[in-house]
DNA sequence: CGGGTTTGACCGGCGC
DNA sequence: GCGCCGGTCAAACCCG
């Protein structure tokens, strides 16, 4: 149920959403099929020649009646969600209105109180919150509140959302009943407790939403004991989990010291080189610049398991390169290369998932085994234990020298220097060829809502409507949409950084125009298809963890999604550096 | 002395 | 109900 509050945090920008997805699931989706219509249509009227009418009429009422029947597949899932949506918008409001009364409580307390003593009213406040102070905390809600009314940002706001709910949870549980007789004495005892009340109402929560938190795995090559994502972390803990002789250490961020995120730290069982990083939360919190970019790429990637969750769709897309979960599920496939030799970036669905609720997405820095062989991909999977998803909608960013070819493929793995059309057994889709600027208009044009003028590539010849159809589709999936504004943000990423730098996480702009995106396009799911992208020149995509990559360090310079040195994985002063999460001691 | 790490204990979930 | 196991706590310890 934790998706489904986060939901109804999502639902931040409710009203806007609302119109949203009664616009792209009735509107877009028709789109389509509409704009299919007038290509279909318009020949023959135009070409009302004395030859073939009659046939080209009857081939045109033919792929008409195929058209109809799939929109009919499409209107039945759109209203199967705008249900689902209308459900959550529901909870949202009840949440809303509670977050107000919660607000107001706090106001008049405020009032009551001020003069009286701020420790006590903070203290008051930490015991439902943590320990924030008070009057922060409260401005923390407003901007919340302002957040989820504003509807620019959607993944903020999921984040945010989220925040507020717990937080709003925790606060509607504490702040009822501030009795007078426990402000004073137990104050001490409360506060001590703060941390306990927390996780009581954390667990409530959870026990509302089975579905834990979304877990973000990244597995790397490294010397260190910990890769330094731009974090500070404090060493909370460490254990020997069964089946890895190596300890694995947990990990609390402490930039903030509410900051919900954790990490967990693991020499991988097979390959003590691999460092295997899990995170889980979001950072609530004004990230360093070096960090934006691993919480970014983790944001992005929690939001895609976040957005695949919504998506309960059972069929299953045609595999044929790509391993198992990541062909069935929304791998997003970051192909990076330097030269001949690219690599891989495998989200997989790996069985180092600790616990089978949390979703797990994993962000593989390494070869992957299976597919080392022929190319060194990097490619993310993800795995979430639901129902299968109907499309793959793996997102490949690839750069071989050779090509210069970045290429999405969704579904697929795919040869990224072809415009080569890929079919799936449901819809037939495209490849489409950009060079990077195209891919920048195309993001700031999306960006900008420009759902109609979906960009007609002028390159290799693809038609438009192949264009266009590969190009909405792929964009109709959520995770397409929060790995892609992610990627691209970072890949764009030098010029753009200016613009985000020094953002948190929820600040991103890359995670916030998630939906933006979203806005565009319809909600098909159950489509696949492929984009490539070329560019010119990717070499200034360069990040120096892979350089730091000893097995890499040869043939590896340059990583797609992510902008230079931004994920210094390992550097000799990590911020937990001493951690003796290195692996070779077996303490515990 | 403050902040981070270590490490044994504790707790809750889960499977049998 | 019991035991296992992952995750967390917190006192002791370390270090700059």
């Amino acid at each position: 149920m934790e998706l489904a509050s986060e939901r109804s945090g999502d639902g931040g920008g409710r009203l806007k959403e609302e119109n949203r997805t009664d616009e792209y699931t009735v509107g877009d989706d028709e789109d389509g099929p509409r704009r299919q219509e007038i290509i279909l249509e318009e020949p023959p009227i135009e070409e009302a020649g004395p030859s073939t009418s009659a046939d080209k009429k009857e081939e045109v009422d033919d792929e008409l009646e195929s058209t109809k029947s799939e929109m009919g597949v499409v209107r039945e899932e759109n209203e199967r969600l705008k249900r689902s949506l209308q459900k959550i918008m529901n909870e949202y409001r009840t949440l809303e209105m509670q977050f107000q009364d919660i607000l107001k409580q706090g106001t008049k307390r405020k009032n009551g109180n001020e003069e009286d003593d701020t420790v006590e009213e903070s203290d008051l406040v930490s015991l439902s919150l943590g320990r924030v102070p008070s009057h922060q905390r409260n401005e923390e809600k407003i901007k919340v509140y302002k957040t989820l009314k504003d509807d620019e940002g959607f993944n903020q706001e999921l984040t945010l959302g989220l925040e507020c709910k717990s937080k709003s949870r925790s606060t509607s549980e504490a702040l009822p009943n501030p009795s007078p007789e426990n402000s004073s004495e137990n104050r001490k005892e409360e506060a001590g407790e703060t941390q306990k009340a927390i996780r009581d109402t954390e667990d409530e929560v959870a026990q509302q939403n089975p579905m834990k938190k979304p877990r973000v795995c990244v597995r790397a090559r490294c010397d260190t004991p910990t890769m330094n994502d731009g974090c500070q972390w404090r060493k909370y803990g460490q254990k020997i989990a069964k089946g890895n002789p190596c300890p694995r250490a947990y990990y609390r961020c402490t930039i903030a010291p509410s900051c919900p995120v954790r990490k967990q730290v693991q020499r991988c069982v097979d390959d003590m080189s691999i460092l295997i990083t899990t995170y889980e939360g979001t950072h609530n919190h004004t990230l360093p610049p070096s960090a934006t970019a691993m919480a970014s790429t983790t944001s992005a990637a929690a939001s895609m398991l976040l957005s695949g969750s919504s998506t309960s769709l059972s069929a299953s897309a045609p595999s044929t390169t790509a391993p198992t979960s990541a062909s069935n599920l929304h791998g997003l496939n970051f192909y990076l290369s330097d030269g001949a030799k690219p690599r891989q970036l495998y989200l997989s669905n790996p069985a180092l998932s600790s616990s089978p609720s949390h979703p797990t997405i994993t962000l593989d820095l390494t070869s992957h085994p299976a597919s080392s062989s022929s190319s060194p991909f990097v490619r993310f999977t993800s795995n979430y234990n639901q129902p299968r998803y109907p499309s793959s909608s793996s997102l490949s960013f690839s750069n071989s020298s050779e090509i210069n070819a970045l290429s999405w493929s969704n579904g697929f793995l795919t040869n990224n220097n072809t415009i080569q059309p890929t079919y799936n057994s449901r819809n037939i889709l495209g490849n489409v060829n950009f060079g990077r600027q195209q891919v920048e208009n195309i993001y700031q044009s999306y960006l900008q809502k420009n759902s109609s003028n979906i960009p007609s590539v002028p390159q290799g010849g693809v038609p438009a409507d192949t264009i266009s159809a590969a190009t909405k589709v792929i964009t109709a999936d959520p995770t397409f949409q929060s790995a892609l504004a992610a990627a691209l943000t970072s890949f764009i990423g030098g010029g753009v950084r200016g613009n985000q730098g020094g953002n948190s996480v929820g600040e991103n702009p890359s995670s916030g125009q998630n939906l933006k995106w979203g806005e565009v396009f319809a909600a098909s799911n159950n489509s696949s298809s492929t984009l490539s992208c070329s560019t010119s020149k990717v070499n200034g995509c360069a990040s120096s963890f892979l350089n730091k990559t000893p097995a890499n360090n040869t043939q590896t310079k340059s990583l797609v999604f992510l902008p230079p040195s931004s994920l210094p994985f390992s550097t000799p002063k990590s911020a937990s550096a001493s951690s003796p999460a290195d692996n070779s001691d077996t303490t515990n």
